[in-house]
DNA sequence: AGTTACATGTAAAACGTTACATGATTGT
DNA sequence: ACAATCATGTAACGTTTTACATGTAACT
């Protein structure tokens, strides 16, 4: 999969590995993340299957940067991809619920302050998305050269993140508020 | 990861690897999954380390099953883990969202069927969780040998589900809903 | 006649993380 | 002084998926 978003950055202007890394992070980090040793094996194996070319340039001052350019076949690969339909879902693998499902058997106090833990982790990241504004997405399209009409499809996938966030927050307050009621009573 | 879902179950009662796949399957896919041949591989790590055995028990008439049962060592591991709280959140990696992201690139028409597609798939699951009852986890506890505690959590997770397809549904919703304005207009 | 359920595994490939190695420049 | 940024990579390890192998019994 992570052969795809490489493709899809590379698409729109050429990059070297470090690069790909920091603009994936400051603009899909809601949805996808990569690190850098992984990025640096996808590259080599992709130029290999000659989806990109690769030209080293020499720096003075700084490291060496080897830029990635994709070709033809790297495009067709890549709206190929594209226009092809998900028959399924994502499935989720969330290790907090897998907790959750078994913590009738750890200490109630345990769990509501790893749940309070988790909903600050949470809300920080909602702020985040959040105020990630326009001015953000525009960013981003200077540095890779995209159109405005990408600004639509960025701007929906920060949405989503925003969404997500608000989701977990509201089901984290739920989950401690009915823990807290119990507790009154009881143990 | 997997290894602690499998201390988990095997917590509540000693099961074999088919059973285990069946009983994530039915309680956990939410949250959780594992295929088959990864579950056999782990089962046989954990023993390796003394946090499980197992016996074989021979059948006439169906295949043999080898049961595993949780140690002294692989409770105490167990609660280990409740008990350490995570500090980070699970990074997210959704393949829509990633197509989503470079679809400006893509045909406008091709971008809706795949969302209404999606938009599908989810409606089904959501539904599924909406209607997996109080009596369905009471199927569970008797299966385990779980207590009324657990019923408690089993439905926070149950929960989590039916908020996050919500959720979900209501971002294709609003995200067809922006392309469909947008396609009038133009191409 | 074909599929599903039951049941366990191996082998290979693909994917992902962590640690290590190197080294200059810039900012605090 | 110390951390961060820039920059590329290898090696080892760990996780996950897919394909293969085997075989009976029950259901449609």
């Amino acid at each position: 999969m992570l052969r795809y978003a490489l493709l899809g950055f590379l698409n729109y202007h050429s990059l070297n590995g470090y690069d790909l890394k920091n603009v994936m992070e400051d603009s899909a980090r809601n949805f996808w993340h990569a690190d850098l040793s992984q990025i640096y094996k996808n590259l080599k194996t992709l130029q290999e299957q000659g989806m990109i070319t690769s030209t080293l340039e020499m720096k003075e001052d700084r490291p060496d940067r080897r830029v990635y350019t994709i070709t033809e076949a790297g495009r067709r690969e890549f709206a190929e991809w594209l226009a092809t339909p998900l028959t399924e879902i994502t499935p989720i693998k969330e290790v907090l619920l897998l907790k959750i499902f078994f913590s009738a058997q750890a200490e109630r106090i345990s769990v509501l302050t790893q749940l309070r833990l988790q909903r600050e982790l949470h809300r920080r990241n909602l702020q985040r998305y959040a105020e990630q504004t326009v001015s953000d997405i525009e960013k981003n399209i200077q540095r890779l050269g995209a159109s405005l009409d990408d600004a639509l499809f960025w701007d929906a996938t920060r949405r989503a993140g925003v969404l997500y966030e608000e989701m977990y927050i509201q089901w984290l307050d739920e989950t401690i508020a009915r823990l807290e009621t119990l507790s009154e009573g009881g143990t």
